[in-house]
DNA sequence: GATGAATGAGTATTCATTCAT
DNA sequence: AATGAATGAATACTCATTCAT
């Protein structure tokens, strides 16, 4: 009796795995289109079509565009937000937490291309998901300077609200602008350039 | 023919008066829309409708809504260059260049929400169009330390590439931020904080 | 100058014309296709297709399918209540009214086969709908009921609701059955069978 | 192949019983959501899975939705006819007869809520399957007329098959109508306002 | 026998664009 | 020049049904 059962186990973990299997080819395909053509720009049908698929086979795995969308974004926030948190971590000085910080980013913008275009361009539609990511960079930036000032440097005197605009501002385009096409300046320009306008720009009173 | 008109001349002026009137109120009607909802957002019914038009009218005046955003795009960035280029004009040092240019840019987006709403969301539909925007920008930030070197002050030896898109970014996010709602930070404040970070983070070798 | 104005009224009068006959041959689609198919038997691609109109021309007319349906419902129903209303006027006696009241059903089926099949088919979706058809079937016997008391007669002594219940299954039943194929049963014994039945059937109790 | 199998006859058994099981859960289901939602309401899968299965299982025991929908009704119709015809089975007059008759079926109806739902709610698509209901119905009601012709009465004189419409469109829509809140109406009102229409409505020659 | 992932035709609705008036 | 009715391709989402495991 036992032996002509298929273990319900290995049978429901097949399923599972192939279940898996067909996400993450969804997921991989969006991606792909979501960083070439935007949240409006991708149907369903391509997406589904790209991994392969019929085109209700999606709403097999995801409720809806948007859902899909945001799932990739709250991954790649949750991945780059370890990436930088990593890097950072039991950095001494300043100068060498900004740098640090600046190569993680770019490590990031190497290894995932895709998910740097799709983070980084504002589609209209996706305002309110790429929002987090920038208030995690502003977030990540706002930490650098507490730890700095924690280290006895005084503030810069520049307004809190405008100097993190400016900052998360700065650092979405040049890492967008450099996922774009690698080629565009050498690894270590745009890390030293990242590091010394913010480490500079947002000294205490220049003048002093 | 012309035995029975009177004056062809004015009367060929009034109607086209009056093509110009249709195609201005068109586009005021556009600029506005763009501004609360993005390309995409907006339909050509919804813009003759807002005019006061049929939806055929549109087509009489613009070959498509691309064609229409782009002209709005292109009026609004040399309105943008020249108020920039007579800002800094005749400007003596550097410092004070810098911070003409920012002024420039703040009383800008105070008199054109609108249209730095449009220029700086950046709707996917709408990259190829708003990159001339930031292209403008960096040109003006460009121009600046041309005449800054011109000035005997030594480049700061950063990437021109990196510093310009990081410039640019930097530009963008905090106009496009403050234009939003101009009671987030103070007009001084803005002013101060990009002057600063613009000419402290972009200095000649630091350390030196 | 006024002599080159085509004259606004007759152009807009023109429009609305056009406008108005493509409605009406939407509807009169709509009424073929609904009496046939049911309310989601019937695509509006179907109703737009029969009435030779591209697909997308439905919605310049109709908000959507249910608004359709709706404005056809009310119409028919607005139709039979004033021919139910006009058949009684001025009709004296209980019996000659209901006989009357019977007439008027009949005639209405016979000139609008497709409305009653409408009307009378209980689509699940349309309940909402078709209860008021039947509400007002009720209304008019109901009114009936209450000139034959006002007449001296007494009431039949049987529960109110679980009569009209009856009746308007009854009438709603045969008006339907007998509209499907008018060859079913002669137009005077649909008429004389109804009357005779709503007259003993509710008269007042009976072994007194 | 039967060697190595003990008592084949048990397992088939096991197993047949097995089958019957899964096929009663899924029309137990069905029953309960085709009451509450309808046919086109209801989904294969919403049926497999209040059965507890998956969506697959449905095909192993029915061909197709409405195969599904036909048993259910061809199911309960049987029951309704069985119930009805032991009703009047032994019962004198005609009087008599007819109570027991709509005595019978406010007890199905109170029994079978789910089922009465089903079988008289005309949905457009289960009319087809829906006529037999009311031909079963209308049979009953026939037969008691036969009856009551041979106990000597006069037939009434009305189109029979105008009247056996009528009378169907009144039973269905009252036990329709109550089944849905029992508390519409008293039990027994019901009951005596239907003997009363049928017997009274129908009998011969009431001017005579 | 049961599973459940996959299929793909179907359906409502939108909107850029055309064109007869 | 202006109108606005008409077009029809596009697009998100559903669901009956199939079939490999």
């Amino acid at each position: 009796m036992s032996v002509s059962k298929t273990e319900p186990d290995s049978r429901e973990t097949a399923a599972a795995r192939s279940r898996a299997a067909t996400r993450e080819r969804l997921l991989e395909s969006a991606r792909t289109l979501f960083a070439e053509r935007g949240l409006r720009g991708v149907t369903t049908h391509d997406i589904a079509r790209e991994a392969g698929f019929a085109s209700g086979t999606f709403y097999l795995h995801f409720p809806d565009k948007r859902a899909l969308f945001r799932e990739i974004v709250a991954e790649s926030v949750a991945a780059l937000r370890d990436r930088l948190a990593k890097s950072v971590a039991g950095v001494g000085g300043l100068s060498d937490a900004v740098r640090a910080h600046a190569t993680a980013m770019i490590e990031f913008a190497e290894e995932q291309r895709d998910l740097v275009r799709i983070l980084f361009s504002a589609d209209v539609d996706a305002a309110v998901v790429s929002a987090s990511v920038l208030d995690e960079l502003a977030a990540a930036i706002a930490a650098g300077r507490r730890e700095r000032e924690s280290h006895g440097d005084d503030p810069s005197g520049l307004d809190a609200a405008v100097l993190s605009q400016a900052l998360v501002g700065m650092w979405a385009r040049v890492i967008a602008w450099w996922a774009e096409d690698p080629a565009r300046a050498q690894r270590g320009a745009v890390i030293e350039t990242l590091t010394r306008i913010q480490l500079e720009g947002t000294r205490p009173t220049p003048g002093a």
